[in-house]
RNA sequence: GGGGUCGUGGUGUAGCCCGGUCUAACACGUCGCCCUGUCACGGCGAAGAUCGCGAGUUCAAAUCUCGUCGGCCCCG
């Protein structure tokens, strides 16, 4: 289901093509984060035209709302959000750790009260794989203990021993035919690392995701975290960095070896009027632009900037008009995605390298 | 001409009656920053008024008194 189709010969970036129920990624790839069942002001027609090949969703928030039993009877996920490429769906680990009132970890499970209506709720590894299933998902994450940064090492290894058991039980528990991938966790403790990436390999998955990264710790921590446990995962399955991150953050993890990504950035930015561009940030209502008549990046093809002055879209800003949100997500999310294809490209030539130190202008 | 009322950052207001806690508050606007498996069209911060002007009372005045200028209203 996933094979390396090229390596970088100076660096350890590789080109990748992941097969799904849905359908065919190439990799390295940017997965857009749609959380609600939805990536924020952009319509599926949107995001297959910026070049997107999979999104991103969350059992935590479905399971809670609407509930998995109406995306069920919808037709599954993909009918209901109208999205009919592959989708990965994220578990919820990350957000029982960063926003679920009172949650208490146990061995077999975790406890918590919905963000939403306070209610309580017990998830186990298994309730969590079963959700992802009826959700119809094609990539499934298993619930995982992800920490804060900093973090003691004896915690990091409880979270860390949990992670692995309930991954255990995850595997045990997960029946239909979807991709299943392991999480590796450890915080920053690179013998934790090294230890959760075999052990997670022993049990076997069909991917790897790297874990617990961008929760509060120095961007080099991170690089390092990331080539560490990219190098330390099996070449013939994906190696998905999760949560990350900025354009520069996505490159430098790339020559690495991880092929997947997934970011909240390009569209919270983007509603809050920060633009990526290939002459880096531009923060939208910045002054300067009032009177700036050209495009948010004169290189980029999207409908955006074949359309739009950053006068214009400052304007929208300023008056709190909906579509400048649209506008500069979309935009955006074409820039991650036009970033990837730049990184695939640059794969397929052998030239990652130039193209990684041209890029960090 | 007489009476009343109002005058506080760019705009709109609060505070004034019962002086000190006003190194003057709030909203909008302006300017800038932040956001990394999304409770996020969100969050943080900065600049900007010697309180129309002048005098007085008082230890102390945006706040009380008088005068004055300006706006608005009413009466002649």
């Amino acid at each position: 289901m996933f094979e390396v189709i090229h390596k970088d010969k100076n660096s350890k970036a590789r080109l990748g093509r992941l097969k799904t129920a849905h359908g065919e990624i190439e990799t390295p790839c940017f997965m857009p984060v749609g959380t609600q069942g939805t990536v924020k002001a952009l319509s599926p027609q949107e995001l297959k035209e910026s070049g997107a090949s999979i999104v991103l969703s969350n059992a935590y928030h479905l399971f809670l709302r609407p509930g998995t039993e109406i995306i069920k009877k919808a037709g599954g996920l993909h009918s209901f959000m109208s999205w009919p490429g592959p989708i990965l769906t994220d578990s919820g680990g990350y957000q029982i750790f960063s926003l679920a009132l009172l949650r208490k970890i146990k061995d077999d499970g975790v406890q918590f009260q919905s963000h939403i209506d306070g209610m309580k709720h017990f998830f186990t590894p298994a309730d969590v794989i079963h959700i992802q299933e009826d959700l119809g998902s094609d990539i499934i994450m298993p619930l995982d203990e992800c920490v804060h940064y900093p973090c003691s090492k004896d915690q990091a290894a409880v979270a860390m021993e949990r992670t692995i058991d309930w991954a255990k039980r995850s595997k045990e528990a997960h029946k239909n035919g979807s991709l299943l991938f392991g999480i590796v966790q450890g915080a920053t403790y690179e013998d934790l690392r090294k230890s959760c990436s075999e052990q997670l390999v022993g049990i076997g998955f069909d991917g790897y995701a790297i874990g617990g990264v961008s929760v509060g710790e120095p961007k080099d921590l991170t690089y390092n975290i990331a080539e560490l446990v990219a190098g330390l995962l099996p070449e013939n399955k994906p190696h998905y960095l999760m949560g990350v991150g900025t354009p520069e953050d996505i490159v430098n993890a790339a020559g690495s070896g991880v092929d997947m990504f997934d970011c909240v950035v390009p569209t919270r930015y983007g509603r809050n009027g920060t633009a990526f561009t290939s002459e880096g940030k531009l923060i939208i209502r910045n002054s300067p632009y009032a009177q700036d008549f050209t495009p948010l990046d004169k290189k980029c093809g999207c409908y955006t900037c074949k359309n739009f002055s950053r006068a214009y879209l400052r304007h929208l800003f300023n008056t709190d008009e909906m579509l400048g949100l649209r506008l500069v997500s979309l935009h955006n999310i074409h820039f991650y995605l036009e970033l990837m294809r730049g990184i695939r490209e640059a794969i397929s030539q052998d030239r990652f390298t130039e193209f990684k130190k041209g890029f960090s202008k």
